[in-house]
DNA sequence: CGGGGAATCTTGACACTGACTAGATTACTC
DNA sequence: GAGTAATCTAGTCAGTGTCAAGATTCCCCG
């Protein structure tokens, strides 16, 4: 934990984006300014642009590490449970658990959407996802029906959304995550 | 039709609002920029902030606009069809069919959230996408159960979100409308 | 062990932005 | 038609992203 005044700083990338991670949770992508990165970094103005390129790039990686999150969120909420509501439960648990990547993440025009790391670690939490809610959807629709793998990505997704927004009404659990499962719950309940 | 040249604009607020709308479908909300748009408009930079303010009041009138549509769209569709599935649909396609709008109503980052035309008008659009999915979420889980309602909101809400931002897969239906209507029918069909 | 190339960071500059103030011009009302 | 309010212009300031050139340090190869 030696905060060293040198010349160089040590680990600068790591640095600028658990500070943009600050910032965005706060105040939105938007807030993002690479100056007051650097300053809170205690570095000269031009120095993240030399690992991160621009504000793009910065953006990008935020974007890459939120994907490799999930990822691993999905995999492992599948792994522990093999419940496909736990999966849903997880997606939510993930946006609310990292707001400020999930802010990223799903605005392309923020980031360089061409990205090679990017598009795999987007491919790898999209595979999570499927792997997760394919039962769902084999015992809904077929096994090669993809409405209801949507129906289900598109609910938490809205519901994460709506959450972080601010715009859900009063008088839900207290807990995102309990309060997801019961709005999934309609979804993905089978019953008679 | 006719382009004065005069000192007066005639109707600036109506034109700088146009213009945001075609900057914020062509590259987000955060491409706005008042001079730019004062540019387009023919008069001088700071002209716009005489109407709005500043940045976040422009974006204030957009989501009060755009809230007010919404809630046309919704009732519209509720008083046309009576089915709550054709009122999940126009939620799609009032988000299609408006990116612009859409793109800055679920921002509140972005607008003054306490503006009372903000308030009334969101109120409003609230109003009417409850009236229109009430009949689902009583049939679902007792006539005062938030949650079956929320998970419509939610569906649809995600599925527009995705849609928009370009996340969806490909090998779905041209008509965002039609696409919708298949992955809504998930939640909504009742079957047995 | 030391020299040289590469990585890292600094400094300076430019065009752009939002916001503020003061003043010019036009419309509207009484 | 005069006076007041609404509308728009012009000038300025701090802040931003991005680029280019130079300074400093690390690290590997001889």
């Amino acid at each position: 934990m030696s905060t060293h005044a040198s010349y160089h700083h040590g680990n600068l990338p790591r640095t600028i984006i658990s500070a943009a991670l600050d910032v965005i949770a706060e105040s939105g992508p938007s807030a993002v300014s690479l100056r007051d990165l650097a300053r809170r970094a205690g570095v000269s103005h031009a120095a993240p642009a030399h690992h991160f390129g621009d504000r793009a790039g910065l953006l990008t990686a935020v974007a890459v590490q939120g994907f490799g999150l999930l990822a691993d969120a999905l995999a492992e909420a599948q792994r522990q449970t093999g419940d496909f509501l736990e999966v849903g439960v997880a997606y939510v648990g993930f946006a609310v658990g990292h707001p400020a990547h999930f802010a990223v993440m799903f605005r392309p025009e923020l980031y360089r959407a061409d990205d090679p790391e990017l598009i795999a670690a987007k491919a790898r939490a999209g595979e999570s996802l499927y792997r997760g809610v394919a039962p769902f959807s084999a015992s809904e629709s077929g096994p090669d029906s993809p409405e209801a793998a949507l129906a289900a990505w598109s609910l938490v997704h809205g519901f994460a959304t709506l959450w972080l927004s601010g715009n859900l009404p009063a008088g839900l659990p207290a807990d995102p995550r309990q309060a997801a499962r019961g709005v999934a719950s309609v979804l993905f309940s089978r019953r008679g």
